[in-house]
RNA sequence: GCACCCAUCGUCUAGCCCGGCCUAGGACACUGCCUUUUCACGGCGGCGACUGGGGUUCGAAUCCCCAUGGGUGUACCA
């Protein structure tokens, strides 16, 4: 039996980070077993549903790598793909449950099911259903519909234990009598979450349900309508939620939650991704910088973590470093480029001035954007304000400096020269040390102060002849 | 309220199923030193945890019970 595994997501917002996490894993699982992973919409809560999202979401699943085999955008033998086109699958399946039994036609206004729910609630009772329209005569029914009257469709809960074993949780035990007869088609036609979903996971023939924790709960009303239908449950993997500082389920409210805006800011989807793996499963060799696409068969269900992870986005960004850096040199050129303002000179610069600048900076930056910041290093002309660098232009050796390689300088312009060399920088360098007699934190220091006017910064001989001759001849004349 | 789930450094986690190899390992963050006559990278250290209490056992982070804490769910949301 091959694996079909899903992700579901409902199009009433951006892909979520925590989305992405169990869209991962599914893809992961797939991908390890050589199955499928098949996208779903479920867009049942037409309310909040758009078709916006929906068109947003497969863009960042798709930003992120993470492809499907089937979906409403790729088609496949088990479509349609999304809820809202599934309808008469809902309506046909319901019918049968009604024919074995197994739900009924219920008329109960809402006002009237407040009612006893809040009765129920202050006498301490569970606030189920009391199943008045449970047992109603098909007559009655029949003719109540035909009156034009509203009616849900309610599933008969069966009273009774129900017991599953879990991926991650092992075995878990429902008590009888946790849920009391429940709606899954709304009197609008449209199915509910926990029907809607059994209805399409049995027909679309998924074989494993890998998803978030705040889902077992629902498993228990999902397990009951596949034993109605007949069918034979997929396996379940609940793993760890996403939780904020505060211990509360990830939320906008937490800030940087959606997918798109890690887009925005330039982090590298294998980066994301690798750090969401980490939360939540972890590495049989305890690798913490990988990329999932290398995982293979390495990846499995037994290795999720069952507590709640805190998304901190620390690591992330350390993550991002190492992916960064792991980056081929003309890769990382063109991310740098195109965040790099159009007017920046960077651009009119040659190929090979540009990758022998990424090689110098990619070791000290996290992220794409830190690149545009070093680039000042080598086309600025301000002055540090620093002590350090106020102490080291207060040597009486540096003066000297600054007039030797100002005459040095002048001789390159005057050739027509637009860069100095390594080489005229090691001779600098021998010149000041030989001639000068300048040595030590008086000559790097010294050096540095009069040919970049700052104190730090990545080792001269690799950056001044990274330096266009007009900013030197600039910077020695402040 | 009721039901279910969870509990190792500040954070992510390994170890737990199949008790001894755990004076609990790794990573991020923080920090010290080395390297670099600067910064960063890198290397080597430091700080830092088995929620509490009972039990079982020669021996418990690991198994059992209770307590506590946290979370999720309890919808004609998903």
């Amino acid at each position: 039996m091959t694996v079909r595994v899903r992700f579901a997501p409902s199009p009433t917002g951006y892909l979520h980070i925590g989305g992405a996490r169990t869209a991962m894993y599914n893809y992961l699982y797939a991908k390890a077993m050589g199955g499928k992973y098949i996208l779903r919409i479920e867009d049942t809560d037409t309310e909040r549903s758009e078709r916006k999202y929906e068109a947003a979401q497969i863009e960042d699943l798709k930003w992120l790598g993470i492809n499907h085999d089937e979906g409403p955008d790729v088609g496949g033998e088990y479509g349609p793909y999304r809820q809202s086109e599934r309808g008469h699958i809902y309506k046909a399946w319901a019918e049968k449950l009604i024919d074995t039994g197994h739900a009924y036609h219920c008329f109960c206004s809402e006002e009237e099911l407040t009612a006893k729910k809040e009765l129920a609630t202050a006498e301490k009772r569970a606030p189920h259903y009391d199943g008045k329209c449970r047992n109603l005569t098909e007559e009655e029914v029949t003719s109540r519909l035909a009156a034009g009257e509203e009616a849900v469709i309610r599933f008969k809960a069966p009273r009774k234990a129900y017991v599953f074993t879990d991926h991650v949780r092992g075995r878990v035990v429902f008590p009888e009598g946790m849920v009391g007869d429940f709606v899954i088609m709304r009197a609008n036609g449209i199915p509910v979450y926990n029907y809607a979903v059994v209805v399409d996971d049995a027909s679309m023939k998924i074989t494993h349900v890998i998803r978030a924790e705040e889902h077992l709960p629902n498993t228990l009303r999902q397990l009951m309508i596949y034993e109605a239908f007949g069918e034979t449950p997929p396996e379940f993997a609940h793993g760890s939620l996403l939780i904020g500082e505060d211990r509360q389920k990830l939320s906008k409210r937490h800030g940087a939650t959606s997918v798109n805006l890690y887009k925005e800011m330039n982090y590298i989807p294998a980066a994301l991704l690798n750090y969401l793996c980490l939360l939540g499963w972890s590495h049989p060799e305890e690798k913490d910088v990988f990329d999932i696409h290398t995982l293979g068969t390495i990846f499995n269900l037994e290795r999720f973590t069952k507590a709640a992870a805190i998304y901190d986005i620390k690591k992330l960004d350390f993550i991002n470093g190492q992916h960064l850096r792991h980056l081929p040199l003309e890769t990382i050129l063109i991310e740098v480029g195109k965040i790099i303002p159009v007017e920046h000179p960077f651009h009119k610069m040659e190929h090979d001035w540009k990758l022998r600048t990424v090689t110098i900076f990619k070791d000290q930056i996290n992220f794409f954007q830190d690149f545009t910041t070093h680039l000042d290093i080598l086309f600025t002309t301000e002055v540090s304000d620093s002590a350090e660098y106020l102490e080291a232009r207060n040597w009486e050796t540096t003066p000297k400096i600054r007039e030797y390689l100002e005459s040095e300088i002048n001789i390159a312009k005057v050739a027509g020269k637009k860069f100095v060399t390594a080489d005229d920088y090691n001779i600098w360098s021998d010149h000041v040390k030989g001639e000068l007699k300048i040595k030590g934190k008086q000559l790097f220091m010294g050096m540095r102060s009069v040919l970049t006017h700052q104190a730090h910064g990545p080792e001269l001989k690799f950056i001044i002849p990274l330096t266009p001759i007009e900013i030197l001849e600039k910077r020695i004349h402040l």
